[in-house]
DNA sequence: TTTTATGCAAAGACTTTGCAGGAGA
DNA sequence: TCTCCTGCAAAGTCTTTGCATAAAA
């Protein structure tokens, strides 16, 4: 199930690398890999250290993780979530679409689907003419735990 | 009008002022203002740009411009928008509360209110017991001016 | 008089870029 | 072989901070 839905993912890594001419090569895998074993956003920091933590052996450097971000964003495999403090975390793109609901006392990022809302937007978009291609929703907040812990 | 909402804004920045032990000077006010008067989001450097052509004796700072920022976003008196390059812009927030559309070709940005998302917002994060203190919502797209200039 | 704010320059955080060597097709 | 990729270090961008001076209360 689990290898099922990653070796599709690096499927399509494979095939957008031909389509644009690039080159296949083990940190890309890796930083995939990675990514969609994650169980959180990340940032491309933290990515780095799950990285050479899980192989120890290469020596992979942060420019390679920036450069692989960029690529993987630009082939619409990543999404990313700004915070409150300006820092951008990554995901893997590979469950149906979500938004984020983000605890800015505790910091973390709640996932949830919404179809009345995903409808609600195509029909603003379509009212002003506008090609909708992506959007982004984050309700900030305090979570159920963060408020029970205060007083 | 005009100058009635300007006045009512000053007035709340000098009472969020003395709420917090601070001190009133003309930066704050001239920061306030060059915001107000602004007919679009901007860049704390365009910002610093239309603040020193509109007050050529002083001499301000980019610091002051960004501690400002910081100060009015503490005061919930400015809302920012993150673009797809990352970059931060800032809108006064003295209408009601309005959404954004981006052009990713011409990066216009433009506004809408659509109070049944609100709605749905709301009753997503009561469903969650989040307690919501603010949210984002931008759509990305192509504005109807660049789908007519595409071809 | 006391405290906070300003403007400058320096420092900091994050991200991109240039380049020489290495790897993929 | 030729092109692209990597890792490093340097550079770049945006933002914050430390400090001496200035201004507000």
């Amino acid at each position: 199930m689990k290898i099922k839905a990653y070796n599709k993912l690096l499927e399509e890594l494979k095939q957008k690398i031909v389509e644009n001419n690039l080159k296949y090569t083990e940190q890309r895998e890796i930083i995939l890999k990675t990514l969609y074993d994650s169980k959180k956003h990340l940032l491309p920091d933290e990515l780095l250290g799950y990285v050479r933590k899980n192989n120890p052996k290469m020596n992979i450097g942060i420019a390679t993780i920036y450069k692989t971000l960029n690529l993987l964003e630009s082939f619409n495999m990543v999404n990313t979530i700004t915070t409150e403090q300006k820092h951008t975390l990554y995901e893997i793109n590979n469950k149906s679409h979500h938004d984020h609901m983000i605890c800015t006392k505790c910091d973390k990022i709640y996932e949830f689907e919404n179809e009345r809302i995903e409808n609600l937007q195509i029909e603003v978009a379509n009212k002003y003419n506008f090609k909708l291609t992506k959007h982004i929703m984050q309700l900030f907040g305090i979570c159920e735990k963060c408020q029970t812990h205060e007083g």
